[in-house]
DNA sequence: AAGGCGGGGCT
DNA sequence: AGCCCAGCCTT
């Protein structure tokens, strides 16, 4: 910041708002958060954009807002409900406080949405990011919303060599645009930011050639488009081995369990999963699993010899390598808390994480094929 | 400050 | 095979 031109006042900052917020005005996509600035679709759309594409957003807002159109509505949602609506949209605890804060706004603010930094950055899920955004875009107030997209841009802009990866970087930007931001049009000017790092000022290769501030930048003005913004990079994801069964009763019930109420996938449901330790023999693998199950639910199983299908997962932090085999309950199930015994029609109504999705369309890709 | 927490689409 | 994405929470 020292060195930038920010304070040195080098830079004119009216014409710098004027470039962007007429460009955003002209450019700008039709999205559908973007039809009004109520604050329930505003806070909704800001939640699930969280380290999601806006393409991958589309499709699940509208649903949303179909199934829910009112913040009273949603918060009389039961979590099944709620997990099923954000079913493969991902970091699933984004919709558990979602509905935890939606539910407090209801009942503790009469319906309406704080707007003041203070009282909305104590909504759980809601930080510093979402608070800014919020209060800038529904309620026109002028606070940084500071995300991926505008520490590349006002690293760029500004020529800041901060480490983005930081989390103490992002105040840096906050006070940057603090300074540079547009009180009259606080909503366009947070939006256009975000809207040019998505468009123009993107990661890799930016058309700085169609920027619409490309005056204003310092990176642009000494060649260093291609190096900023400075971040250090992640360590690499742990490979965990799995195994899982479909379970099926002669009556032609799956057998299906909840994940726990924290951690990794919370709360949603999944076939009967075990992790191996060592990479052992493949009958023996088979062999593992079905003492597991058999011990696991109290019951005798019959896997079939071969596993039908494998499926590979990667998280953000780890990747699943899952082996999956079919088989027939031959006993009556020992019904414990969280497993069940369910129709092919009650298992696609709930919520199962993408891997285990991946698992059921392969079973019944056999079974169509098998026939 | 560092790591957990999804999933998909780029390069 | 990484990297990135309209980040937040816990430790």
């Amino acid at each position: 910041m020292e060195e930038s031109k920010l304070e040195h006042q080098e830079m004119n900052i009216q014409q710098f708002r004027e470039d962007l917020l007429n460009w955003f005005v002209e450019e700008q996509r039709d999205l559908p958060w973007r039809k009004d600035n109520q604050p329930y679709k505003v806070w909704v759309s800001e939640i699930m954009l969280q380290q999601t594409r806006v393409d991958t957003v589309i499709p699940y807002f509208e649903r949303f807002m179909e199934e829910f159109p009112t913040m009273e509505e949603f918060a009389a949602a039961d979590e099944e409900a709620v997990l099923k609506i954000w079913e493969g949209l991902g970091y699933y605890s984004r919709v558990r406080n979602l509905h935890s804060a939606v539910k407090e706004v209801v009942e503790k603010y009469n319906g309406i949405v704080p707007d003041t930094p203070k009282e909305i950055s104590k909504l759980k899920g809601v930080g510093p990011y979402t608070a800014g955004a919020i209060l800038s875009i529904a309620y026109g107030k002028p606070e940084p919303a500071v995300d991926g997209n505008v520490m590349r841009v006002l690293s760029r802009i500004l020529l800041i060599e901060a480490d983005i990866a930081k989390p103490s970087t992002r105040k840096i930007f906050e006070a940057a645009v603090r300074t540079l931001i547009d009180q009259s049009n606080p909503s366009y000017f947070n939006q256009a930011l975000m809207e040019l790092g998505a468009l123009i000022c993107t990661p890799t290769s930016p058309a700085c050639l169609l920027c619409p501030v490309r005056e204003h930048c310092q990176a642009y003005a000494n060649g260093k488009e291609q190096v900023l913004p400075v971040k250090t990079r992640k360590k690499s994801v742990k490979n965990i081995s799995l195994l899982s069964a479909v379970l099926k009763t002669a009556d032609n019930l799956y057998l299906i369990r909840k994940r726990p109420n924290e951690g990794l996938l919370a709360n949603l449901w999944e076939f009967p999963t075990m992790e191996v330790t060592v990479n052992k023999q493949y009958s023996t693998q088979r062999q593992a699993l079905s003492r597991y199950l058999e011990q696991q639910y109290d019951t005798e199983i019959q896997l079939e010899t071969g596993s039908f299908t494998h499926v590979d997962h990667v998280f953000s932090h780890l990747k699943w390598s899952m082996d999956v085999f079919a088989g027939e309950i031959a006993k009556t199930v020992n019904l414990q808390d969280g497993v069940r015994l369910v129709t092919e029609q009650e298992l696609e109504a709930l919520a199962f994480p993408v891997p285990h999705q991946k698992i059921w369309k392969a079973y019944k890709d056999t079974q169509k094929s098998g026939e």
